[in-house]
RNA sequence: GCGCCUCUAGCUCAACGGCAGAGCAAUGGACUCUUAAUCCACAGGUUGGGGGUUCGAAUCCCCCGGGGCGCACCA
């Protein structure tokens, strides 16, 4: 009710208020709770469900237009004491459809439970009133008879959105329809907004993006999706648990950047008087734990990336990091297949899934693959670190990929790979023997000189995880920290710089260690089938509405000089 | 950052140089078994913002803003 856009104000106040003075007048008329629950803790009465409000009555007078929606208000000021503090559901909606599956039509239990959720379809028959309640599990009938709940008319004007709490009778309607009866109700929020299109639900993806709230209300998938994440990422820790892997958290306000090439976002802080960087990857500190004697960690870790937004980056985003003392890259290769299948197998209950509408197996082992082999079989000419200079950058103008002068073999080969082949893969496959010139911080291959041993986990064409054996020599390490500093001097800003405390870390010694970095929104996009990174980031990041800068402005500039640093 | 597309009622969409419309939601009413209920009535708009072309602009052009996709960067 009283949803009509941008009335004039003071005006359609007045009958929504006298009927929103009867939604929220519980007085239960000899109809009370067989059973007053007793809420609050021992000892105190705060609010009753069902009891009587106080105060309702007054708000006859004193409506006035909400400041900020465009819809008035329903509930005056004056009104809100009589929405409970507390609300004890001791069923679901979902649980009732499981317990009560299969109730014969017409079937009257005599069970009585307690549900609350928002009210999202509303279907009134004269004298008799049905209702589809969603709660967090699912969705369930209500059905009201005049005869039979508590201030009926009210009841039917309830808006769609609304959020009540309802006392009532399992039962199955005459076509079937698994209900609750309603028998008590109470509002438990009013929504001053209308929801979106029952039907149509909502398809702006900006709007679904910003306002995810309504988002997860109207869009089945979005919630499932979330829902999906939670659990990714319950059972990843499981797993690792089980494994003997201890759950660790390192500094997101790194003084150095450091563990992968990408621009940081930086800050100040204050008392320090100093600039940091939050992290682009937690991989350094980890691995100062296995110095530590943490033989196997890992860590689920926000980092952020100053670089472009698209449906595939988003820029904070989530990685597993982890690192396994005694073990190598081939350790973690298995680990990774291991991993997903047995995500695949429990969230899905198959390591076969359809990702965007194309089949794609997961199943144990994956692929293993050289980069070099990737980019012959793409381009139809044997390529390695021992190609002369002309001949690579050769090639790559004749595939379109551009170079610099600065680029080494190991670079060219990289960018070859990257744009000729790596989003030709489907099937996973791990991608191996990358260029030490690209790799500052994986170990040389024990075999081929130039090489590291280190791998990327390729799904349906996009980067999945990153991993290597550690480099463990801290004179190879200051050396290609230094390498990367020359880079960054030059004008790169993803390249590192030299971290002394690493380097004074590894001289205490760093066994052989294995380590690894997943990315867990795209591996959630891809079990969720998710076009979009921001289809599994419940807020992604957008630029600011334009009222919410102006806000912002005005509440910033607490004098400090900080505030020219402020990172957005 | 560049290119293409897009923005119309709360939501989903029409109208594509000639009176800005529909469905849902809302509002008033009818209905005791509905399933996106149905039926009757009623209301709802600075067509993202600004400028221009035109007798006339939601429609064509320019600028600005939001978003989507692609490129670039990256995971």
């Amino acid at each position: 009710m009283a949803h009509a856009p941008r009335p004039p104000p003071g005006v359609g106040a007045q009958p929504v208020a006298r009927s929103l003075g009867r939604v929220l007048q519980t007085g239960d008329g000899g109809r009370g709770p067989k059973r007053r629950r007793r809420i609050g803790r021992p000892g105190r009465s705060v609010g009753r469900p069902w009891g009587q409000r106080a105060g309702w009555s007054a708000c006859a007078g004193c409506r006035r237009p909400s400041p900020s929606a465009r819809t008035p208000r329903r509930i005056s000021v004056t009104d809100r004491p009589s929405i409970p503090y507390r609300f004890d559901p001791d069923a679901t909606a979902a649980g009732l459809q499981e317990k009560y599956d299969g109730l014969e039509a017409g079937v009257e239990t005599g069970d009585e439970v307690t549900i609350a959720g928002r009210l999202m379809l509303r279907r009134g028959q004269g004298k008799l009133v049905f209702g589809q309640l969603a709660d967090s599990s699912g969705r369930i009938q209500l059905f009201a008879p005049a005869d039979v709940t508590p201030r009926f008319e009210d009841f039917g004007k309830l808006s769609l959105g609304d959020w009540i709490g309802v006392r009532g009778e399992v039962m199955a309607t005459r076509k079937g329809e698994l209900s609750v009866k309603v028998l008590e109700w109470t509002l438990l929020a009013e929504t001053r907004r209308p929801f979106p299109d029952k039907w149509h639900g909502m398809t702006d993806p900006d709007t679904r993006y910003r306002q995810r709230y309504v988002d997860l209300w109207v869009t089945e998938e979005a919630r499932r999706g979330f829902q999906l994440r939670s659990k990714l990422v319950s059972l990843t820790r499981r797993w690792l648990e089980d494994r003997g892997f201890v759950e660790v958290e390192t500094p997101v306000f790194h003084p150095i950047p450091g563990g992968a090439l990408a621009r940081p976002f930086t800050t100040h802080h204050n008392a320090l008087d100093q600039e940091l960087y939050l992290r682009v990857a937690p991989e350094l500190y980890l691995k100062r734990l296995i110095v530590g004697g943490f033989e196997r960690v890992f860590e689920i870790a926000r980092v952020f990336r100053n670089e472009g937004l698209s449906p595939r980056h988003n820029p904070e985003f989530t990685m597993l990091e982890l690192y396994q003392a005694y073990a190598d890259w081939t350790d973690i290769m298995r680990l990774v297949e291991e991993l997903v299948a047995h995500l695949a197998t429990e969230l899905l209950g198959t390591t076969s899934i359809t990702y965007q509408g194309r089949d794609l197996d997961l199943s144990v082992p994956w692929r293993r693959a050289t980069l070099a082999d990737l980019i012959e079989e793409q381009i139809g000419r044997p390529v390695g670190l021992d190609t002369p200079l002309d001949e690579l950058r050769a090639l790559c103008d004749e595939h379109d990929v551009p170079w610099k002068d600065s680029y080494g073999p190991g670079k060219l080969l990289l960018e070859l790979y990257e744009k000729t082949a790596e989003g030709e893969q489907w099937d996973p496959v791990f991608v191996t023997e990358y260029p030490i010139e690209v790799s500052p911080l994986a170990r040389p291959h024990r075999e081929l000189s130039g090489m590291t041993e280190r791998f990327e986990g390729i799904v349906a064409g996009r980067e999945l995880c990153n991993a290597f054996s550690e480099l463990l020599d801290p004179d190879d390490q200051r050396a290609r920290f230094e390498d990367q500093a020359k880079d960054k001097a030059a004008g790169d800003d993803e390249a590192m710089a030299v971290d002394e405390d690493y380097l004074r870390a590894l001289d205490y010694g760093l066994p052989p260690t294995g380590g690894l970095g997943i990315g867990i929104d795209r591996l959630v996009m891809l079990l969720a089938d998710a076009a979009s990174i921001r289809d599994v980031v419940l807020f992604p990041t957008l630029r600011p509405e334009q009222d919410q800068v102006s806000v912002a402005a005005a509440e910033g500039g607490d004098g400090t000089e900080a505030d020219t640093d402020r990172v957005v």
